[in-house]
DNA sequence: GATGATTTGTGCGTATGTATG
DNA sequence: GCATACATACGCACAAATCAT
């Protein structure tokens, strides 16, 4: 039995890749926000040339957009692109549901169920106005779901889609009883997936994204 | 009218990055080989700054891997990895081939008339043995079906997964007239298209690729 | 294993480009 | 238009890790 262990140093190029991720998921830097890897490099305290190779990867990533000019700033989609994005999800995140029906097990099947029980208790329960945990359940059961779908490329695809709009998803319950919608569809779904019925869970996953995107359409045209 | 006209200096990172992609899809570099960015930069008479860049775009992309010691190495796909990349372009190739349907225009149906005619005459009267026109075209008529889906998501999506298995494009056509059951398949979704007839158009691409998959199977079981 | 050659990780300097007063 | 400030593109140096012998 090791009684310590040596730490391997972690490189500073994944390091700034998960630092500048991280303040951009969580809205510290908000679509359109400029970036200078000048800045950065000096913020951390170390060079700049791990900060080039953290920002190359994101801008292929799509979260960083680079200029002709070099100018670096954050990835502010047009209505166009989240459609885009939408119908994308619809195609991939219904096989994903079209998976996990066909191969999810019973104890997968009830991580599922804790998930949407833990949904139910927030809505009823939680005064936070923001909804921040019922959110981060929600966005939880959609997770699962590729989890389980078995399918390592459809779980990248999916991650790298959604860290693209993940900024918007707040925006989702301005509506009032959007929440509740929003719960029920997902009870619809996992209902298909625990019967295993493949089409159905699928075609209630298109469904849910579908009416997830008429919300962010009317919210965009209203002036954000 | 301008006489004469300054040419910007194409920046060194977007030249490595097309330089190594092109040898890898080209098959010079086969999956599995190794890279070094130190031989590249001096290959190339550059600093390995530019390369660096580079080879983390590409490594994002899915193209080269690099392992815990740094070691890079062209991605080389499992079977596994292979029927996942298969099973998320059915999904996507299909809604691309819906939207064609929906959206093309009279002179976009024409161009992709002009492919199937293309393919048809290297069917009858090339004799090269590689295919390699032929290949090409075929290439072309799912290229212009996601070009033509007008979902600039969908295209760059489908775009990198096509850059991952597509050493293995030539492997397709060891069978015996499996050439021209791919024509007749590219065909009869080709007749959809023209007919906007969706549903049937993305159904016959679903089941294109899966034809297409169960011959990379045979292949990769009988030893490569 | 010990040694030398090679490679990667990082810091930093210089040239050049761009915005702004 | 010019000067200043500050950004990026690239090259290069050196230490640490790795590989071959």
């Amino acid at each position: 039995m090791k009684s310590f262990s040596i730490e391997k140093p972690v490189r500073y190029y994944d390091q700034v890749y998960h630092s500048i991720r991280k303040r951009i998921v969580d809205g510290e830097l908000q679509p359109g926000d400029s970036l200078y890897e000048a800045r950065i490099a000096r913020e951390l305290n170390i060079s700049r040339s791990p900060v080039r190779e953290a920002i190359r990867a994101l801008e292929k990533e799509g979260l960083l957009e680079i200029d002709e000019k070099s100018r670096i700033t954050v990835y502010k989609p047009t209505l166009k692109d989240i459609e885009d994005i939408y119908e994308c999800r619809m195609a991939l995140e219904s096989l994903g549901a079209k998976l996990t029906a066909r191969f999810a097990t019973s104890k997968e099947i009830e991580e599922l169920e804790t998930t949407l029980l833990k949904s139910k208790e927030f809505l009823e329960v939680d005064t936070d106005p923001n909804k921040v945990a019922l959110i981060e359940e929600n966005s939880r059961f959609h997770d699962l779901i590729i989890e389980f779908s078995q399918n390592n490329r459809l779980k990248k695809i999916l991650t790298d889609l959604h860290s693209l709009i993940i900024f918007y998803r707040t925006l989702n319950f301005h509506d009032e009883n959007r929440e509740w919608v929003v719960y029920y569809e997902h009870q619809a779904i996992f209902d298909q997936i625990k019967r295993k019925d493949e089409e159905k869970a699928a075609f209630l996953m298109k469904k849910h994204l579908e009416t997830d995107l008429q919300h962010l359409r009317k919210i965009f045209s209203t002036g954000l």
